[in-house]
DNA sequence: GTCTATATTAGGATAGAC
DNA sequence: GTCTATCCTAATATAGAC
């Protein structure tokens, strides 16, 4: 009903990226071409060249765009505290960012070869994730919730960073027969207990806390 | 003096594999082609077909050699408990192997996509890795240095398993300078730290003779 | 912006002589 | 076992018409 513009078809060089996406998710990037890529759009390759010099500028662009998002979710509890719960639904968060990017994930080592340029930003992207991290676990302890000694704060943030960063590929490997909303849920659990023994008074009750809390959203239908 | 057999030349078929390692380590395994690898022992592309049908067999076989090695290090905990500093050797022992091997850690998405027969083998690999992370948790657990609550000890094995796996990568990503051999000692200290907080008497003595320890290990040179 | 056609290469792979 | 020579293919990339 609202004056909503005429349908808008998509830009061609967006349905590249979109389409692109997809597929390296499913197959994997290395196993994907730009003839393949242009041929799932039905355009020509040609075309394809026209929007981007080659698939290293696609997955830059992508992952422009994907920084971009990380950084603003990552930012969130900088600036202001959570509750409990809202870290949770705040890993959530997380994870189905990095779920949305896997191939890149999977990939990287291989990808960060052939474009150099990205390699500082995803250092600085995991330092983020650590600091993210630390942030919160600080506001934790500020409201006595956790206690910890010696360098074990700032060693479990970087344990943490590390876990949202391959807990997935882990999962995907032990587990083939997952879905993703199930290895996320897993990895957001999973993330959860990490915290637990560092809880000062109620360490049981925080598991069952979290195991009956996640046992609830694992049969509902988050996304 | 002794009668040592004559020089006996290394086999090509062996020359090929050490040197592919070498490569792939290096540059990573995408990076290296059957061109490459024959270029470097000096031999032709041709005769290097007869040897391996492709890069496939190389890694094939190569993964054939590292699985029997890992195979033989992850059983020894299980078959007979080790002392907590043996613990933490042990581990060094884990994180060096990983570390030799690290090109197939570093590609494995791509690789398995390209070598299914190695999948179900990585996946029960990774299963004994968690199997004797399990059976060290247990022996700890019986000698009464360390307890757990709820499935707290069934997720810590799985965390420390997929720990053991990507924590290289985390770091080489993080700490580009580091050198494989302080990698390798980080991480090492990164896993006893993560069984801290389980310690059930003198947490803070445990963390600091681990900090003693590795501080003392990291000025040695081992390897 | 998009297509068709084509060029260029690099990598994988084999045949046959030595 | 090893080399030379060669082939085949898949992927990248560009030129020029529409």
């Amino acid at each position: 009903m609202a004056g909503a513009p005429k349908p808008a078809k998509i830009k061609t060089r967006d349905r590249i990226l979109q389409a692109s996406l997809a597929l390296f998710n499913s197959e994997g990037e290395a196993q994907v071409s730009t003839v393949d890529i242009a041929a799932v759009l039905g355009i020509s390759p040609g075309n394809l060249y026209y929007h981007f010099k080659g698939k290293e500028a696609i997955i830059e662009s992508m992952f422009d765009e994907f920084e971009t998002e990380l950084r603003q979710v990552l930012s969130a509890p900088i600036e202001k505290p959570l509750s409990l719960e809202d870290n949770w639904i705040f890993i959530y968060i997380i994870f189905e960012e990095i779920n949305d990017f896997r191939f890149f994930y999977e990939g990287m080592s291989s990808i960060l070869e052939r474009c150099p340029s990205l390699r500082p930003r995803v250092a600085r992207l995991l330092a983020l994730k650590k600091a993210t991290t630390l942030a919160i676990l600080n506001s934790l302890e500020k409201q006595r919730l956790v206690s910890f000694i010696a360098d074990e704060k700032d060693r479990l943030a970087d344990r943490i960073a590390a876990h949202l960063t391959f807990w997935l590929q882990y999962r995907a490997i032990t587990e083939k027969e997952q879905t993703d909303r199930a290895r996320i849920h897993d990895g957001v659990y999973s993330t959860v207990l990490q915290i637990a023994p560092y809880v000062v008074a109620g360490r049981a009750d925080y598991l069952e806390g979290a195991a009956a809390y996640f046992a609830r959203q694992g049969a509902g239908k988050r996304r």
